[in-house]
DNA sequence: CCGAATCCTGAATGATACTG
DNA sequence: CAGTATCATTCAGGATTCGG
C-alpha cells in the first residue's frame, strides 16, 4: 500500500499532487458551474497567468478529467468542460475544501501558537 | 472567493499544498493506526528520508494536525501522534483516495488515449 | 535516538514576447 | 482568441554530515 512502486500509489500520488498544485483545484471548481472559455477561465481566477492556465488545461485533459473542444473559427474558440470523471472528483473535493473552511479557525490558531512557541526559543 | 488576499483561501490553498506534498498524506494514514516514535514512522514508511520526515512532521505540528511529545530519556524519545483536529482530516482525505483507487483505470486510460494523440502529432 | 545544518539538483511557477 | 517559446526565479526534495 505504501510501496513507491506500485502503479496504483503512483497513481494516488499523482493526483494528490495534482490536488497539490496552484491551480487545478480552482480550475476544476470554475469549471464545475459549467463549460468556459480559454479567456473566460482566465478571467473567472484573475491571478493565474496564461501560461500556467494552458499547463493546468493540459495536465487535466491529460487525466481525463477535463475535456477541450476546438471550434475552427475566426477567432478560434475552445471551450473547456468537466467530464464525468471530472465532475465526480469535485466531490470529494468539496469535502476537503469544507473541511478545510470548517477549520480555518483551529488551524489558524494551532499556527499563532506554534510560531509563538519559536519566537520564544528564538529569544532564548 | 478565489480573492488570492482573502486569509481564508490562503489557509485552503496552504492545506491543499500540504496534502500534495510527497508525504503528508503517508504520515498522516501511517499515524491513524495510533501514537508512532520517530524511527517507527521511518521505518513504515521507508523512502522517506530522514529530513524530509522531519519536516512534514514539523508543518503537520505547525498545522495543529499531529502532536509532538518528547520523553527526556537516554536515549531520547519522541511521539507523534495525530490530534483531535487531524483524525478529522482523515475522513476527507479517506474520501479522496477512495475516489483515486476507484478511478485509477479510467485515470490511466485517459493518460494512454492522450500520450498516443500527442506521439501521432508528434509523428506529423 | 532524534534532529539540525549544509549543499545541490530538478521541477514548478511566473514575466515577457511572439504566432496562427 | 488561444496558445507557444524563452528566460529567470524560487522552492521542494534528497544526500550528506554533524550534534546532543
Amino acid at each position: 500500500m505504501k510501496d513507491p512502486n506500485n502503479p496504483v500509489c503512483q497513481t494516488i500520488t499523482g493526483l494528490l499532487q495534482r490536488i497539490g498544485d496552484k491551480w487545478s483545484v480552482l480550475v476544476v471548481e470554475t469549471l464545475g458551474g459549467g463549460s468556459l472559455r480559454f479567456n473566460e477561465l482566465r478571467r473567472a481566477i484573475p491571478s493565474v497567468s496564461q501560461r500556467m492556465l494552458t499547463l493546468t488545461l493540459r495536465n487535466l485533459e491529460r487525466d481525463g478529467l477535463v475535456s477541450r473542444t476546438v471550434t475552427p473559427s475566426i477567432p478560434p474558440r475552445v471551450d473547456y468542460e468537466l467530464t464525468e470523471l471530472g465532475q465526480s472528483l469535485t466531490k470529494p473535493i468539496c469535502g476537503l475544501v469544507q473541511w478545510s473552511m470548517d477549520n480555518v479557525g483551529a488551524i489558524h490558531a494551532a499556527q499563532a501558537r506554534y510560531d509563538e512557541g519559536q519566537d520564544e526559543a528564538a529569544a532564548a
